[in-house]
RNA sequence: GGGGCAGUAGGGUAGCCUGGUCCAUCCUAGAGCGUUUGGGACGCUUUGACGGCAGUUCGAAUCUGCCCUGCCCCA
């Protein structure tokens, strides 16, 4: 698992630092031999768990945590046309027990409304037993056909969050979906990652949905990445799998459902944003080590120096810091480009000097270097991993601002997009967007724009010159 | 979906065109011993590889076919 020694590819020859860093810094194994399925590392699995653990907080106050099953039965996944038509490309089925083939094919869930709604009929009887909110982290199957590549397109999906939510009314279930946005943004704000808003085209929304808004970051080649979507889902669903309730006057009604996820794009999203050439930089959220201590040893005072570094170590620890003592038998040096290669927020240097002195020396993976009395440690490092964590989103913040282009031609948005994100006016039309999408090479993201990075306006079409209002345009992955 | 290129120890490579001198080169990583340690240490010893299957051939890392996997371009 060792990395090599050596520079890592620049991080402005994105794929190549991407491919190379998640190795390198021991996120994930691609060397698994089935197409588009990957292995996590312990330390790559180690930024999963406490980001996860952040959305699981999140979701936590306000649902119900649940495990439906992997496989479903075809016949229940055939009913609603619309969803069907969008996932049958890519849907593994189970034909078979052993040697006999199964009366009725099950698929490995690609999503799991079709597992979770028939059971949503079956519990679902007054208005009593609404709102309900439930939501599982499971793996999921797509077979993709375009490139997979790790974290980002994925056959087995192995960390996505899935909400399914269930309402009386469509006012309250289009409430929740902004209650979800407004879940999703302070996860991203905890992971530091800034995010924009839209409403998805027609075309381009959930399976089965009435709209979608997704959530989308920018990635440092300019491509966007969509790291969340929440999808409005009406009342299809209900009408497809019989999910009513008896209402206050005692008369059946449809439910109205929103659903929505996020998976582990959400890494991915971590890593680039925050990514130099030097490899990972954590926010201390994540960080499955948020202080490392390297020992300075010198051959004579080598015991005394190892003690005040383990002495060091419990403090912190007993503090609530990740902390790791990395005691091998090896150059400082050396050490310090491994825990940069990983992320590692902060580093604490201890040697002979600083014992003499009652001091220890703390570098950030930004390369502050601050000299902090012994005795005052806990508190100096909360201090600078908080500001630490600070710079972060505000770096990352001005780095997202610098990829957004407000374009008022389709030259110039031709121009936005071979770098990031551009705004243009767009007047809704599928057919503008066909002309706007191969003008420019790139996408329509969607409109109804939140971000306080964008001012929406109305203004007239790029296409077509007619009424048209703020539009995301970019290259996506 | 269409096309192109590639696959040699844990990672990176040489060899392939022109089959034999390859029980496969070099760097790095790993194991052992010793000396070291405030930004990638050094010495000695040592483990480890031709993606898979079939074919051509006296002989295949090298040539042919299929499969698997990866990367790039086009739709």
């Amino acid at each position: 698992m060792e990395e090599d020694t050596g520079a890592l590819p620049r991080k402005d020859n994105f794929s190549e630092w991407y491919n190379e860093v998640l190795w390198r810094a021991e996120i994930m194994d691609v060397r698994y031999p089935v197409k588009g399925l990957y292995v996590w590392y312990p330390h790559g699995f180690g930024i999963r768990k406490r980001a996860y653990g952040i959305l699981r907080d999140l979701m936590d106050r306000d649902h119900d945590e649940t495990m439906f099953p992997l496989l479903i039965p075809k016949t229940e996944f055939m009913k609603e046309a619309e969803h069907i038509k969008g996932f049958e490309d890519e849907v593994y089925w189970v034909t078979h027990g052993g040697t006999s083939e199964l009366d009725v094919p099950l698929a490995l869930r690609p999503t799991s409304e079709t597992a979770i709604y028939p059971m949503y009929s079956l519990w679902i009887r007054s208005h009593t037993d609404l709102p309900l909110k439930l939501y599982q982290i499971v793996n999921t199957f797509r077979y993709e056909t375009k490139h997979t590549r790790p974290l980002i397109r994925l056959r087995e999906i192995t960390s996505f969050k899935e909400a399914h939510t269930v309402h009386a009314t469509w006012e309250e279930a289009a409430a929740q979906v902004e209650v979800a946005l407004g879940l999703y943004k302070e996860f991203y704000d905890s992971l530091r990652v800034p995010v924009i808003l839209s409403r998805r085209p027609g075309w381009d929304k959930f399976p089965g949905a009435d709209y979608t808004i997704a959530v989308d970051t920018i990635m440092p080649d300019g491509k966007t990445l969509q790291i969340g979507t929440v999808h409005m889902l009406g009342d299809h669903f209900s009408r497809t799998y019989d999910i009513t309730y008896e209402d206050a006057n005692g008369e059946r009604q449809y439910a109205y459902q929103t659903c929505y996820g996020i998976s582990e794009r959400s890494i991915a999203a971590v890593i680039s944003v925050h990514g130099d050439d030097k490899g990972l930089v954590l926010p201390p959220e994540v960080a499955p080590v948020e202080v490392v201590i390297v020992p300075i040893i010198v051959g004579k005072r080598r015991d005394e120096v190892l003690t005040a570094a383990s002495a060091l170590k419990e403090d912190l620890q007993n503090a609530g810091f990740a902390v790791r003592l990395d005691d091998r038998d090896m150059r400082p040096g050396a050490k310090y480009y491994h825990w940069e290669m990983r992320g590692v927020p902060l580093r604490v240097e201890i040697g002979p000097r600083d014992i003499d002195a009652n001091t220890v020396v703390a570098v950030t993976r930004s390369g502050k270097k601050i000299q902090l009395d012994r005795r005052g440690v806990v508190e100096g490092i909360f201090s600078i991993l908080a500001e630490f964590g600070e710079e972060l989103s505000v770096a990352a913040r001005q780095a997202m601002a610098d990829r957004i282009t407000v374009a008022a031609t389709l030259e110039e948005t031709a121009d936005a997009v071979k770098a990031g994100v551009a705004v243009v006016h767009w007047c809704g039309s599928q057919e503008c967007a066909e002309k706007i999408e191969a003008a420019v090479d790139a996408s329509i993201l969607g409109s109804d724009i939140r971000s306080d990075l964008i001012a929406v306006s109305d203004g007239p079409c790029v296409a077509c010159g007619g009424k048209g209002t703020s539009t995301l345009v970019a290259r996506t992955y």
